[in-house]
DNA sequence: CCATAATTATTTTAGCCTCTAATAAATATG
DNA sequence: CATATTTATTAGAGGCTAAAATAATTATGG
């Protein structure tokens, strides 16, 4: 119950404008800046809310209608927002204008870049897949942002849409990427230094943003998947490893190198098993796709890959029942700590974890609640990716939509 | 070498006015949050740079000169802002104008309630302590209100200035405190909605804000302490438990209902010591203060506070040297996982830890390293407390501070 | 069925406030 | 006294808000 009346008190208590002493102290703010924000906030209650009447977005904005009226004018113009007029709804007065995202307007592309293969998938604003392409990965930098450019323009080609339409692109790799959103250190994919973006954004003329993939995924899910109306959100996904999207305050936390989110090696066991960080106990060492896979191997059960191994437990498999158990049980106990620290709203589990679902979570759901302390537990929820293999591309899609939303020249187009 | 270039870029990539979607979606902006803005960041950078000339105000802001100098003229009228014209420094050219916080305008008061003592301090806007008290604690929440107000008002006649010179009061309370700063529930003390804050701002006729003790120790740091330039850090610190301030990106961070940073419950060990949450294993069951006296009552060695615990280690008592040193090596462990996950430029220890903490870093350290992905290792440090015992006061301070500079209202008081 | 009133929604207008850039003023050095 | 440096002032442009005006409906009454 106080839970619940804390939680009304936010918004009472949130600044709009963040004021964080250190990092203000560099930029200007003047009228211009106003205006490109009230946009930005006026595009965006469009998209989250298709069909909104200007008179909504003033109040859910909080912006002056006349403010409203004059932005909703320039966007119009600009041929990103269409009006309609509502049909007569038997109340009496003027009926409502009703206003949309012209998805004919633009679409945007979002890239997985994986080690096995690039998944390449172009939408509209709204997040509506048009088309998807996959070709194989294993690439040098240069031949990546090859096949991706040519991916793009083949997907558009196929789809029938110019390529003056394409408003953005969003990349999501398995690897560190800078405070900027263009160079990327990407070991599994032996890139240093890559400026990935730089070279797409040359080749195809458009805004290219990268990000780490899990990242990315957790912006997917906070813009098109389950956590849209969530501010606070910890998302956890991986292939050889664990990695963690940490969504806290309305955004992605990177810290202060772009290094956070390592949710992988927090240390579950002292002297547990051994992780390829060279430490041991790590939760990635139990939890991962590789781990499980391993520890099948191990208990002499090899499985190829995720789904086999989700097929041998849809048949009833002891030894692959019995290794999952055992996973969902350390898994539990990684995400009780990830609530213990954050208190997220939810924790959403993607890839193989989601995959794996209906085997770990009857084993990792009493280990969380034994573990987690009752008020964050009470107050959250553990729930699973709704995007699935779409996660990582929706996610660089999700990027660049908010680019593409919060800079005006891409409005203006 | 990639770290280092990363984070030159940060600053490239910050946007000033961070449009987090959800957040932003409810409350205004306009030319006067501008002003409130760009004053409180005027105030900030003199704060930060006693001395500063206009011009060098408006290089760090970024700020136009004029824009300063209209703004410092409602400051110096306002009389929280002083001008000294600078001694011929031999350079040509007219002398700068050099400008300081009026610390003759105004005084902050701090509180800690803790359940044995509530202490209290009173400072200048540069944070230079003028006296402080401390008062019995265990007190219901109006006795303990009454208390504070009559504390204070007794600092403020000690030190001769008027009480209309209070310009705001920040509390520290062991417990949870809404995301308001208004409602503590704080089991510790035995309160239950408590609206301390409301009491206080009525008796005392002026802002005061709570917060829990641990976020405020934090942000005491972060304004006053030894992470002044530091925008992510997290400080670990406790009595009974284990507190943690995460400060992340410029900001405490406090999770959708307030509850975040309760890293004493992280689990270190599966089916380890037993903890007052009912779970087993928890960070703090090792290292808080109250766990450290356990450990060493089960050894037989009983202690009656961490300061004879620490004279006993400097005697080089064998029992309390082995058994910092195991606290030592869960420490090290706890600190990798908060390291590993959210990539801090640093890990601030408080309390009894930096109280003990040249018995407990010699163990801790290894332990840390060894469990720390190696990137993240080196980007960090761990680090005490610049603060502490006056670290929970300072920080309501610090949080009336940080107040009086974003409130219009009173820096035109 | 038509005209008018009532109701609701949006746009325009006028006013105020902010930031910026250009201009003017002030001060110390050589 | 001329010059360089720093600060203050003054239009000018653009943004937001409140209030008035306009627009598009439905209800009502003849």
């Amino acid at each position: 119950m106080v839970v619940a009346m804390l939680c009304q008190l936010k918004f009472a208590a949130a600044h709009v404008l963040s004021y964080k002493a250190d990092a203000m102290l560099t930029k200007k703010i003047n009228s211009n800046t106003i205006r490109r924000i009230n946009a930005a906030r006026v595009f965006h209650g469009i998209h989250k809310q298709p069909g909104i009447s200007p008179r909504g977005l003033s109040k859910i904005t909080g912006i002056d209608l006349a403010t409203i009226s004059i932005i909703l004018t320039t966007l119009e113009q600009d041929g990103v927002v269409l009006r309609r007029t509502e049909a007569p709804t038997g109340r009496s007065g003027r009926p409502n204008s009703t206003l949309f995202i012209n998805e004919a307007s633009g679409v945007l592309a979002g890239v997985a870049v994986e080690v096995e293969e690039i998944h390449i998938v172009l939408s509209s604003f709204s997040g509506a897949r048009l088309g998807s392409l996959r070709v194989p990965g294993s690439l040098s930098q240069e031949a990546a942002a090859a096949a991706i450019k040519n991916g793009i323009l083949a997907l558009l080609r196929q789809v029938g849409i110019p390529r003056k339409r394409l408003a953005g692109v969003g990349v999501g790799v398995p690897g560190l990427v800078g405070l900027d959103g263009r160079i990327a250190l990407a070991p599994a994919l032996d890139w240093h230094d890559a400026d990935l973006a730089g070279v797409l954004t040359a080749g195809l003329g458009v805004a290219v943003h990268l990000e780490n993939d899990i990242k990315a995924a957790a912006i997917a899910e906070h813009i098109f998947g389950s956590c849209q109306h969530t501010a606070d959100f910890v998302y956890v996904s991986g292939r050889s490893g664990v990695g963690g999207g940490l969504y806290l305050g309305g955004a992605i936390y990177r810290g202060p190198h772009g290094l956070a989110g390592e949710v992988g090696h927090m240390k579950l066991v002292p002297h547990g098993r051994s992780c390829a960080c060279g430490a041991h106990g790590c939760f990635e060492a139990y939890v991962s796709e590789h781990a499980i896979l391993k520890c099948l191997a191990e208990a002499g059960e090899s499985a190829r890959d995720i789904p086999s191994v989700r097929a041998a437990a849809l048949e009833g498999n002891e030894v692959v029942l019995r290794t999952l158990e055992e996973a969902g049980r350390h898994l539990g106990l990684g995400l009780a700590n990830l609530a213990n620290l954050l208190a997220p709203s939810s924790i959403i589990l993607g890839g193989g974890m989601a995959a794996l679902a209906e085997f770990l979570l009857p084993a990792c759901r009493p280990e969380f609640e034994a573990n987690t302390l009752a008020e964050i537990r009470c107050a959250m929820t553990i729930a699973l990716s709704a995007l699935q293999e779409f996660a990582i591309p929706m996610g660089g899609i999700a990027i660049a939509l908010q680019h593409f939303l919060e800079e005006p020249g891409a409005i203006r187009a």
